[in-house]
DNA sequence: GTCTATAGGCAGATAGAC
DNA sequence: GTCTATCTGCCTATAGAC
């Protein structure tokens, strides 16, 4: 019976990946089960047999869409981009388009606030370890003083992401990318 | 009929009143018209002798809410505080929890996404006016480079805000703060 | 485990009385 | 302008056949 499991376990992961696309792209409430399943290949029903409500669905994404792109972030990883490159794309125009790559800590941000205890857990641990792989990057001074720098960096990297996607002036939200690249540049 | 036209003016106001706060402490998915007009004393039947759309009043309250705190902003009020003092009670646990004031640029900075034109074009209108009052605080170098740092100011300050709402972590979210404060200091 | 069908509830917008 | 009543559509979650 173990075909059955890792069958059931291979349904599962593609949920999760329908889950964290759409949820990422649209945000918990313009996106419904029906959606989700749909995405993956299935109907409603369905669901429930693989997760017990919506909300736990929604928290279970938030740390598979950091996976999908964790390993970009870790510096054990040898494939992995230097700080340099990560932030250069990261605060790219492309990122902020998020055709091909969503970062959920940026493009659920205000999202999250509105939601149950789990789906915000989900959200701080990913963001803890966001700040963790900052820290190594950097790993020059004492512990406080990276820990207190790799905070600014995640702000301005999270923060100018999601605030230029928000705004509806494509001229203004690229300046805005480039003042926050220039300002961790300059560090 | 000059009282009729004050009183609809009047009713509208308190309409607008309740959008702003409801919206900003809830998202635009978590407020129902009903909640809205129940809070301004009304039901829901007259919201659109006011209104065409729940859309086009999310627009407005956004608006309303940043006119509400705007004159704090403004150097050239002169009750208005210094740069050091509002960013100061910008990035504090007090504005983080969200009890007497909330901007609407941290608070609603990824609900925007989701929107239609007009309202992004409402949140967008509010902040290029956030950066002009910041630029008018700062006025020490060039224009570039004044509208370059009022950017970097501006994510510092509402990314800062808006993550450490996010994360479910006082003491995190405390940290955040006092690093995002501590970068503006430094400059 | 997956399907179809449905229960049960909520919300935006409209109609018509006053 | 404001009210009550209602139309219409969407959603999460569950029940039961296969």
């Amino acid at each position: 019976m173990a075909w059955k499991e890792q069958h059931k376990h291979n349904t599962r992961q593609k949920i999760l990946r329908s889950a964290a696309k759409l949820f990422t792209k649209q945000g918990f409430d313009h996106v419904g089960i029906n959606d989700v399943m749909k995405d993956a290949g299935l109907t409603r029903g369905a669901f429930y047999a693989h997760f017990n409500s919506k909300s736990e669905l929604y928290a279970e994404a938030i740390i598979a869409a950091a996976i999908q792109t964790g390993d970009k972030l870790n510096p054990d990883n040898p494939e992995a981009p230097s700080l340099d490159q990560l932030v250069q794309f990261y605060l790219s125009m492309e990122h902020r388009q998020g055709e091909h790559f969503r970062c959920p800590l940026a493009f659920l941000a205000t999202d999250i606030t509105q939601r149950d205890e789990q789906v915000r857990d989900a959200y701080t641990l990913v963001f803890k370890g966001f700040l963790k792989h900052l820290t190594a990057h950097l790993q020059r001074r004492n512990g406080d003083l990276d820990r207190t720098r790799s905070m600014q960096v995640a702000v301005m990297m999270i923060g100018g992401l999601a605030i230029s996607r928000a705004v509806n002036d494509e001229e203004l939200a690229k300046n805005l990318l480039i003042s926050c690249h220039q300002n961790l540049l300059d560090h």
